[in-house]
DNA sequence: AATAATTTTGGGAGCGCTCCCAAGTAAGCG
DNA sequence: CGCTTACTTGGGAGCGCTCCCAAAATTATT
């Protein structure tokens, strides 16, 4: 009931404060009635060693930071984040990690989660989310600090430092030969803000694509929007006078913001216009036409940046580890696939 | 650059360990001419006192564990659990606290959680997120283990406990009245299910407000949802028949389904039935008909339960501490507030 | 100027673990 | 059966802080 220590069971089992750290530790050279000896009296007691004590003697606190950026109010809306979270803490628990969560708003949040990020005795390493350029501050202080440290998504500054990134380029690819392979002429984008590795990624896929058919790039066909509903439906409006026949958006909100635009100028998708978003929203299974989209495993993408992160803590963080994920496109309605058949 | 001690520091400025130890903590008693010289070391060092030995001696840890059951998918897709991290970790920040996450999905998870947050060292206190009837499990292991908690959301059992609560009957209570006053006869209410407290008190407050106007209840005008889109729907085309004029939903998901079925059935949002929703979801602004809510303050919430936790942490926890927040509707379109103007 | 009261400073003890080394015990082998 | 080689066990030292108490320095009081 009260609070025990390792000496305290010592004294019950009748042994030695080590052999009860052995036991607790699960190391070897513990004789197996000695250890049943020792297990019974935790069990009975309900013995749980302090995580303070052992972090300070061992230099290990088995709790890893994820440090979450979230000027963004897509924070708010994009399930991207609680996907990633879980993830994570999946990954924890598989490990055996506590994890230690920081919301990074303003200057202020960040200058008061550096030096407990940074400082030792409370974390062992840090995940941090990035991939916006307003991020590269916080990424540059984590890097000098030299803690262990994965980014997730790709930073503007990737030497040196280990990330572990959505294949946002292939995946790009395929979307547009997709639309390309289902016979459509006149495809044009709506890419994301230029302050985004993302965005630069997907516009990247999609120039790929029309290449690789030898195909010219066509500037009037590319529209930037800012990954929101109403971002898309602008972009829309802009691209409509130039008669696309497809258009590949770089979010899903932006795609269903877009496709809102063709519904209101009267045309039909996929008829006139076939659409592939990106991000597999859940409500994109539901829009008036079923959007078909690019489908990233977040949740797994979050477990593998945690064993990323342990690989770093345990064996050093040099030389920097890449992991990049393969997304997979989902096939629905809106991109035409059925009308061909 | 290296490890640094306060020892290190204490020499650096020629004073004594316990010297630096009371300008680090900000305590009295040091003279302002030492004070200085300690902190101009502290900052050229960016010296970092170690959080376990810290922790260890002080019994103390700084960081609070918040503890969300996410058994239900609505993890993903409701911003409340965004808004309500924000707050927490807003909180924690504000008062120099750290945010330990737990996740919890399965048995498995709790078994690992459980220890973690039990054992001393690790954590100071709680906040578990619970009001399902799935989480009275984990709340009363809590409870048992005597460590500072604060439930999120009224428990089913809330005696002896602190929690903080929206107040879910009088915001009910509120947005029927405001029905009862744009002059609809038939109110019909899709509710939550029974597995939760947030349902029967949404439900209360429903029949509270037809009590206080002296109406009697129609059983054939409650439905019961799953506050998703697709329980709304369902549950509106048993309603249909009824001829109600206006719906309480207890969710803006299930008053969006609702909606559509109303819609399907070519009736009119809110000329022939008027919509009160619940939650201000994000879309709810940009449904066709635009959404009439409860707004609840999810960050200040958020906010408010960290502040409790410190105060059972520094004061004790008996006697338990009640919070009940209050709402704000947010009158928008399918209310049809505007059509009597 | 001498004493008392107060403030400032230093150092020991201890928080509860892990890690290392030495001592003790059991097993292996000619 | 004595010796080497394993395995098992116990205890000291130390992780880097806080807290307490006593010593030293400063200030107030008669």
């Amino acid at each position: 009931m009260a609070d025990l220590t390792l000496e305290d069971i010592a004294k019950q089992a009748g042994v030695s404060r080590s052999t009860v750290s052995r036991v607790v530790n699960d190391l070897p050279n513990v004789s197996p009635d000695v250890r049943k000896r020792v297990l019974d009296v935790i069990q009975k007691t309900d013995f749980h060693p302090n995580a303070a004590a052992r972090t300070l003697a061992s230099q290990r606190s088995w709790t890893i930071a994820l440090v979450l950026p979230h000027s963004v109010s897509s924070f708010f809306t994009d399930p991207y984040f609680p996907h990633l979270i879980k993830g994570i803490a999946q990954g924890c628990n598989q490990y055996n990690y506590t994890l230690a969560l920081f919301l990074v708003g303003t200057k202020e949040d960040e200058d008061m989660m550096f030096p407990r990020v940074a400082r030792k005795g409370l974390v062992d390493g840090v995940i941090v989310q990035a991939g916006h350029h307003g991020d590269q501050a916080i990424v540059g202080r984590l890097v000098n600090s030299k803690i262990p440290l994965v980014v997730a998504g790709r930073p503007f500054h990737p030497n040196d430092v280990s990330y572990i990134d959505v294949n946002n380029i292939e995946a790009a690819q395929n979307a547009v030969r997709h639309l390309i392979k289902l016979g459509r002429k006149r495809i044009a984008t709506i890419e994301g803000p230029w302050n985004s590795t993302v965005s630069i990624d997907r516009k990247e896929g999609y120039l790929k694509a029309l290449a690789e058919n030898g195909w010219s790039v066509n500037d009037t066909l590319i529209t930037v929007g800012d990954f929101t509903e109403e971002g898309g439906y602008t972009a829309m409006q802009q691209l409509l006078p130039q008669n696309p026949d497809a258009v590949f958006a770089a979010s899903d909100a932006m795609a269903i913001g877009a496709m809102r635009a063709v519904r209101e100028a009267g045309l039909r998708v996929p008829e006139d216009i076939a659409f592939v978003g990106f991000d597999d929203l859940p409500i994109s299974a539901y829009t008036p036409v079923k959007l078909t989209t690019v489908h990233q495993p977040v949740v797994q993408f979050g477990v593998t940046a945690v064993e990323m992160l342990i690989d770093l803590i345990e064996n050093g963080t040099f030389p920097p580890r890449r992991v990049i994920v393969d997304t997979e496109l989902i096939v629905r309605e809106s991109c035409g696939a059925s009308l061909t058949k």
